[in-house]
Parts: structure tokens; sequence; C-alpha cells
DNA sequence: CTATAATAGTGTCTGAAAGACACGAACGCC
DNA sequence: GGCGTTCGTGTCTTTCAGACACTATTATAG
């Protein structure tokens, strides 16, 4: 039973309030020049994680970022060239990290989820299911932080929530929330972008692994 | 890279108000006589979802029950005789069906998930994880109609839910919400138990579909 | 220097859902 | 006919979610 086992990674990130999604353009048959999620063949000793990071660090440089198992796909016809099977993952770097990883030497670049091109394989089914995963996630979890750098402001944050679910949210409830999670330490520092100056705020592990504990999920 | 890719499937049952889970033991080594979650080969020409198909078929000669994807295991040890991925599945049978399942010529039998056995390979990891998407999944979804034959009293649903969870719900509050859902038919049928005899249900797939349609979830 | 445009930050009310809680009803069995 | 067993039902309280509008602080343009 000779099948193939590869990795592919659906990699996010938000640019200027829209979600985006790391394409790489192929370069060989078959879908020559098409669009692909970046991926390749997990090898002989890596576990499947191994092979998911050093595909990310391959084709983005892009390392320590957040990294989940997505779901695998083994349609027997997916791959014209022979039987594959490809474990599907997603990861999500925040917006200073993605503009290294767009500029690599590879035919890479960001897409925006709604306006991407037709994709190669399956990947559009790989994709479609990424994005249901993430918009799920995002109400019980803490995924969102993950797309901020460090330092970020609360409207930041709500600007990813928007982007990634698509519709606009109410200020003040979105702020409630947050705050009840009480997993934010504001910072004595201010960003200042052409209004009132807003207050930069920094995730707190610590606390959020005290959440964990009592068994109080994210109620997004 | 010569990697093999197997199907596991952890197929859970209840019992008597027992969560239970099917296993086989095993007639060849490596770990010869230990007990392993049923699974198999996938073949050349068939998807992943049908090799899970198949395994159920060929080792309980079940068919048609639930059965969802839950996750691939690597690890480039978790096989002593050389690399293997398996793509792991749970499936849910209703315990009349579970009967006939536990029965076969192979040696399988059922096992409360409170008293398992040790297991096989990196089984035990795999079966934790099944029971965790199982309790999650319970939460807002419908799985738990899947463990009830076609017609069940709101007392056996009740202990399907309090099975898994491994705690004792409200009854008041409990068939509130399942009331609240309308998706349970009463049928005009009684079943006596020693007691008050109980009105039978029927799962009303037609009302889920609206319901789903309306993007309304589960609330448990 | 003043006006204006832009973004930040803040509290209340209302409706829905979740959890705690106790008793009468219908049957089988002795 | 009494007792044991399971079935079936409603209220109150608390918590969470959503709708909703104004003041504060800065930069910039006139």
């Amino acid at each position: 039973m000779p099948i193939r086992v590869t990795v592919d990674i659906v990699i996010f990130t938000i640019q200027s309030g829209d979600l985006q999604v790391l394409l790489v353009r192929r370069g060989i048959e078959p879908y020559k020049g098409r669009w692909a999620i970046p991926g390749g063949f997990v090898l002989e000793q890596e576990s499947l994680e191994q092979a998911a990071l050093r595909e990310l660090r391959e084709e983005t440089g892009v390392t320590d970022v957040y990294l989940e198992q997505l779901y695998s796909f083994g349609d027997p016809k997916r791959d014209p060239r022979g039987r594959t099977v490809t474990v599907a993952w997603f990861a999500l770097v925040d917006a200073e990290r993605a503009l290294q990883a767009g500029t690599d030497a590879a035919e890479a670049r960001w897409w925006s989820v709604q306006h991407r091109p037709p994709l190669a394989f399956d990947h559009a089914s790989i994709l479609d299911y990424a994005l249901e995963r993430l918009r799920n996630k995002l109400e019980y979890t803490t995924v969102g932080f993950q797309l901020l750098p460090d330092k970020f402001t609360l409207g930041d944050l709500q600007k990813v929530y928007e982007a990634i679910l698509g519709r606009a949210l109410d200020k003040r409830n979105f702020r409630r929330k947050i705050g009840l999670l009480g997993i934010l330490k504001p910072l004595d520092e201010l960003r200042s972008e052409g209004g009132r100056p807003a207050r930069l705020h920094r995730f707190s592990a610590r606390k959020f692994e005290k959440l964990k504990d009592k068994g109080i999920l994210f109620p997004f």
C-alpha cells in the first residue's frame, strides 16, 4: 500500500482588518501555475506535527506560531499523480511576522480569503474547512489573540474578531466580555492613530491558565 | 517515503447506563494478547471514510452508524514494525445494534470506559481523545441521539447524557431544554419498567433540519 | 488658537437561558 | 390496598447577551 503522506498548512493572518491566507504558486505539473496551500511530504523520522512545523518554517520562515491539526483528506483521486493522504493543519501568525513570510524566495503571497484565486487539488475544500474551524474556535477559545502582536489595543482585538466573523460587533459588549475574562493586562503605554490614543494591552497567559484550571472556557 | 496508513475506529455504545467501547484482542505480535481499538489498513482505491466504514463492518457487522473523523496520529515510533500514520474515527452505535457487534468471530468485546484494560500502541491516547471529543460534542450537537434506538423514553435519553458526562443532571431542567429544541416527536406508545409507564419518543430529523437551516445549534 | 474630524472609552436596561428545588401520578408486586 | 418504583411537571433566582449614546482625548486644518 504505497500511500504517500503529506501535510498542508492553512496559514492565516490579519492585515488591516482583512483575514488573509498564505498561498504559493505551483512551479510544476500538475496544476502548474495554480495557487495552492503550502505543504509537503512527511519525512521518515518526523512526527506529523514536526512535519507541519518544518514546512511552515521552510515555506514562510515563520516559527513559534499557533498550530492545530485540522482534518485529514484522502480521496483516492485527489492527486492525479497517485494516492496521497494529506493531514491538514491551520496556523495563525500575527501581522508583524506575516510581513516577513510573504517576501520569501518561493512565489508566495497573502490573499484575502474573500478574493482568493482558484486553488489546486482539493485545496479549496481544505481552506473552507479551516475557515469554518477558525470561526468556531474564535467563540470559545483564545485563538483570536494569536493573530495579534505582543502589545495591542482593544480596538485591534475587536477588528480581528470582526474580520474573522465577517460582521460588526458592538464595542461596549465586546469590551465587557473581554474584561470579564480578566486575561488582559493593561499596560502603561498608549498608541496614537489619528484620534484619542488607545491603551495597549498584553495577553496574560498566566491568568488564562488559572481559568483553564477551573474549567472555565471562553464565552464568546 | 513508505508510510503505511491505517484507520482506527473508537466505537462507543451505552449499555444500561454505562458508556462502553468496543475493543479487540490482538492475535499477533506486537502487543499479542493486548486489547486494541479496531482498525486496519487503508486500501489503494478507497477513501479514508470508506476504509473506516469497511473496517467497522468487518469487525463488528455494524452498518449505518454515526461516524466522524477524530484526529490523525503519526508519531514515528507509535508502531515498532515501522512507520504508520493512523486516521482515527469515532462511531456511535445504539444498544440494540451493539449486542450483535460484540458477538462476532474475532475476539471482540465491550468494555466500560471506566474499567478498560491496558491498550496496545498509542491507543490509550486515541481513546482519551475520542472521549473528550464525545463529551464536547454532546453539548452542542445531537450525537446523544445516535446512541439510542429509534424509540426511546426521556429517561433513556437523560441516562445517555449522564453516562457520557459522568454526572447527574436535573430531570426538570433536562426535559425543559430538550423540549425547547422541539426535535422530539412524542408517540402514542408507552413502555413500562417497574413503575409508572414512560412515553416513547422519536427523534425528528425533519424538525432538526429546520433548526439547522436557521443556524440554531444545540444549547446543552 | 479654535474648530473639527477621528478614534477611545464608558453604563443601563431588557429579554433569554441556566440552575436550584419538591411533589403528585401511574403502574407492578406483594 | 399498601408500598416501592419510575414518570412527569412549574417557579424563582441568577447570569449572560444584546441593544443602545454620549463624553474624552488627540491631530490637523483653517
